[in-house]
DNA sequence: TATGAATGAGTCTTCATTCAT
DNA sequence: CATGAATGAAGACTCATTCAT
């Protein structure tokens, strides 16, 4: 019992190490520049031995996607949670998809930009997931009359449309931008400010 | 005589087959997966032959970099000759902005994503001036007293991430969307009324 | 253990066997004619095999040099090991040098002639050594007082001079020689008849 | 006839040019690293153009020896038109072979060290030539009783592998050689001593 | 479980050569 | 006579993947 728990917390511990190293390469070179050998190197681990946790590399940037989704959406969970002001409550949560995104750029680029641009049989559910919680948030401030439009889904894709750009821009993009938290209030504000009812 | 300028309008034929073999490629795989043997085969060439016209594959790239951030700066440049109601300029601006993407999805995707992740020497000078367009608009508003706010530099960015937000999004996400153009005029929508003076 | 050992041997051998082959494509068809495909087809093996021994073209040719050196060096060196007369000692080192060459043409030819050619960092520090052997024999016979020149350097450039040239004549050149010894031994007679002092 | 001559002179410039062009890449780069595109970009036409003046590449290299092959016939003939002391003028006629050698790097290399790696159906009769010039000299000391050697053909070789090797060595080596003229004078002077009968 | 040698297909690129013009 | 577009073969090298150990 006790050997083969040691076992299968080394060998997650191993899965892990696999992860972290894909996710930190993918977004310093990018998905296709990345080679099983160059992610083994860094582990130190023979290339054969990745496939002893991963069917191939695409199964790779699958997992790390999940994982991304999965821990988008439990950030934007809590917004939900708390149910006093509903469209403070948007706003936070705008804020939080945008800073996630700034606070983990190899995770988001990877999921969102990345990952889009190579043919995949599914998109992870944790994907869907994420966008129930804005759609969520968004029908509160509509039951609470505090938006100038009722259409659900159709806010609730324009905000992430919204946070989606700054998000990108700011990773990606080398240009001159402002302060960075400065962009994103302002984004974030202009968004509330184009959707509340005055 | 005759014959030398048929022989140069003949070269720049191919020269733009080749530039829409690979722009439509490297949308659908991806930069980094199309080799320049696909792009021959796709044009019914020898390898070599792609040699005779470009220098090596990221000269391709740049090139068709260059010639979309001329188009949309050509584009962009429209909006501002109108000099009647600035913020309908500027939203007609936005609006001309997403329109372009959405209509040359493959020149936008590989200009404004892909060549992100690229490390280039420069980044084309077209780029700066489709930003400059998006600036005048913003300062014009502003002069006339429409905006909430002040600075321009800050409101040109903030427009910006929103509309290369929905841009990708549509272009690259494989997500039930409504219908384009209404996400689109509501994504332009909340933009100008978020920074509407009232 | 048993099996590590016997791995690394093992490598070794593959090691022999891709330097072995590429010394006689070397020789027979010249550096720049080999490629690194010929190479891996001589020994049956795939092209990408090559790579896990040796990090390029560059670095076989390198290591051929090396070793050849190194080889000559050490044949070289047992001339000074004799103190009787020096004179005859430089005979025998003269003879034995253009016997290296004649007996291992594949190694001489692509230390000697083909590397020359190509641009390197840096000449194998072998070949100063075996340059080191002629210096001392030569200093020997001027301090036993049996040479008619007293300047070290020049004597022992110019028998370098000398044995090098028959020893690429015999091995490049198709010519209708006279029989080899003959001709080395005549050779070497004169060099030595050519410096004695009378 | 006048246009024609013109015409036949035009073409010979071309050849030449072709040959000055390929003789002076040869060198530099090595006769495989040149290709026929950079001879015809050096001399500003067409790459086609280099086929209607030779049959391929071999055919310039060829070409290059003989030429090289006959000026050094040329050369050494002189030396055997002086009747008076037949040792002095052999000593002329080697040393004339090295100079041409240090003169003519380009031909030299070209002709002696990279064409011999190259298998080719003949070797130019010019070569055979310049070696008759030197059975001729040597000879003639025989006659005159000067030497202490009565074989011409070995004596010949041997002198001729001395050269050769100074030749070679000053020209494709870097070694800290002493004074040029220094190193070629000892190795002539050994030679001529080494077959002088005393 | 982990290794790492080996492969076959693929990468970008260059080349000698041909041929219609 | 001269061009230069085009090709097919080959260059060095990298990679995802497999498999015997």
């Amino acid at each position: 019992m006790g050997v083969q728990e040691r076992r299968a917390r080394q060998k997650e511990n191993i899965r892990e190490e696999i992860l972290d190293a894909a996710r930190a390469l993918f977004v310093k070179e990018g998905y296709e520049r990345v080679s099983i050998r160059k992610i083994a190197e860094k582990i130190e681990y023979a290339p054969g031995t990745i496939y002893l946790y991963f069917e191939d590399k695409a199964a790779i940037l699958e997992r790390i996607c999940e994982e991304t989704f999965s821990k988008l959406a439990q950030k934007m969970h809590a917004i939900n949670a708390d149910p006093s002001n509903p469209l403070d409550g948007l706003r936070r949560g705008l804020r939080t998809y945008v800073q996630f995104g700034v606070d983990n750029p190899n995770h988001y680029i990877v999921a969102f930009v990345q990952a889009k641009q190579i043919p995949r049989d599914a998109q992870p559910k944790a994907g869907e997931r994420c966008f129930d919680n804005l759609r969520t948030a968004v029908r509160r401030c509509i039951e609470a009359g505090q938006l100038n439009c009722e259409d659900v889904e159709e806010i609730a894709q324009a905000l992430w449309a919204g946070v989606h750009g700054v998000t990108t821009l700011l990773i990606t993009c080398s240009f001159p931008f402002i302060e960075q938290n400065r962009l994103i209030d302002r984004v974030v504000h202009i968004l509330i400010e184009g959707i509340r009812k005055r």
